[in-house]
DNA sequence: CGTATGCTCAAACGATCGTTTGATTCCCTG
DNA sequence: CAGGGAATCAAACGATCGTTTGAGCATACG
């Protein structure tokens, strides 16, 4: 059972899954701590409020988003050899990593509900904890693309982001098939997403 | 005053509006009603329920985005000359002139808010109204992208979509210029859509 | 004129929400 | 073993939600 788990991972563990099905307004404190198997007191003991918790389960995994981000960044950003790919790879990894993991595999949906969402409290949040790793992304790609003005680097970033937010919650993810090892179906679902966003970054 | 217009559209429109802010949850038929300057009864009254009416704030703008796009397509479809960009553009210019329409500027927001949450009713019901579009538009790519398999065409068409719906509901739309007219700005995007979209479509 | 019909209105309904309270249990420490 | 802070519990709070009700109003028709 769960019951060895503390009673916030078990409260986490629940919201991620009860956010990313029904939304943060959707799933309510009683649904949550009933499938956490807690009381419901335990949220406002424990997190402070209901908001405090939506955050904790965002730094949760943006934590460890963030930082599998940048170490692989680091790694090729500057250098001469570097590709376009590479950056790109370096970027979508970690967050696939992230979506095949058993008990992270919701976090990109909840993610893709926040973009949708214009909640202002959640995007400040999200670009205080977000917006450093997106601004040395795009320091890489504006080096590696010389020729596109500021605007239109912008624009191009954008899309992109909003594609894989897409792919990555899950919308159209095709299927593994039964023959095909996770991991090699993984290594195919990056390989698609690096080229589509190379494709769209870098075309004349 | 909005006070000509039916109590149906006033409150169709009030409800587009709050619905493109704070979700088809977070608003409510009180704040709604209020914005439309009607009674409290009457959503109910009209509509049946607050369902039905999210219904109808979409069933009012797909049925005119869908003709438009499916009226382009069908000037372009199955010709020998027709470009991957004219099918594309037939895609995109019905819905970017929604998104510039004044009163349908939030429908795409709207949408956006749709495809972020996974309730089955409301999918179910996109479904029937949008699936026939899409499937058309699919066939006319497969058509001019032959050397691409079943599932790679379904990958990036999902990508496009992605990449499309977060553009088109104005997250990171970039602002027009004030010496740039509002048609000449539209034509911009258009050409910035098309154009991304065909680099991923048909990148090698 | 009387009345039927379509619409609007204030008021209330029961349900559910996030949060708070105060008592109780648990567990560690002195 | 006794004491005390941390954690959990059932219960209740006020607020807000979607929906329903029944009376009141308007306009059109005989």
């Amino acid at each position: 059972m769960n019951s060895s788990a503390s009673t916030k991972e078990r409260i986490l563990t629940a919201a991620e899954l009860l956010f990313a099905q029904r939304g943060f307004d959707g799933a309510s404190l009683r649904q949550l701590t009933a499938a956490a198997g807690v009381n419901l007191a335990a949220v406002n003991y424990h997190f402070g409020s209901k908001d405090k918790l939506v955050e904790e389960v965002f730094r949760r995994r943006l934590d460890t988003l963030n930082t599998h981000r940048l170490a692989a960044l680091s790694k090729v950003a500057g250098q001469p050899q570097t590709t376009l790919e590479d950056v790109l790879d370096a970027f979508i990894r970690p967050a696939l990593a992230l979506s095949s993991d058993g008990s992270g595999s919701l976090f990109m949906r909840v993610l893709a509900r926040a973009f949708a969402e214009h909640d202002d409290t959640l995007r400040q949040f999200l670009s205080e904890n977000y917006g450093h790793v997106m601004r040395q992304f795009t320091a890489e790609f504006a080096r590696l693309l010389p020729k596109l003005s500021r605007e239109e680097l912008y624009w191009r970033i954008d899309l992109v982001t909003g594609a894989l937010t897409h792919a990555m919650s899950g919308f159209g993810m095709i299927q593994r098939k039964s023959d095909v090892s996770e991991s090699a179906h993984r290594e195919q679902t990056i390989a698609h997403l690096v080229r589509f966003a190379a494709a769209g970054l870098s075309h004349p």
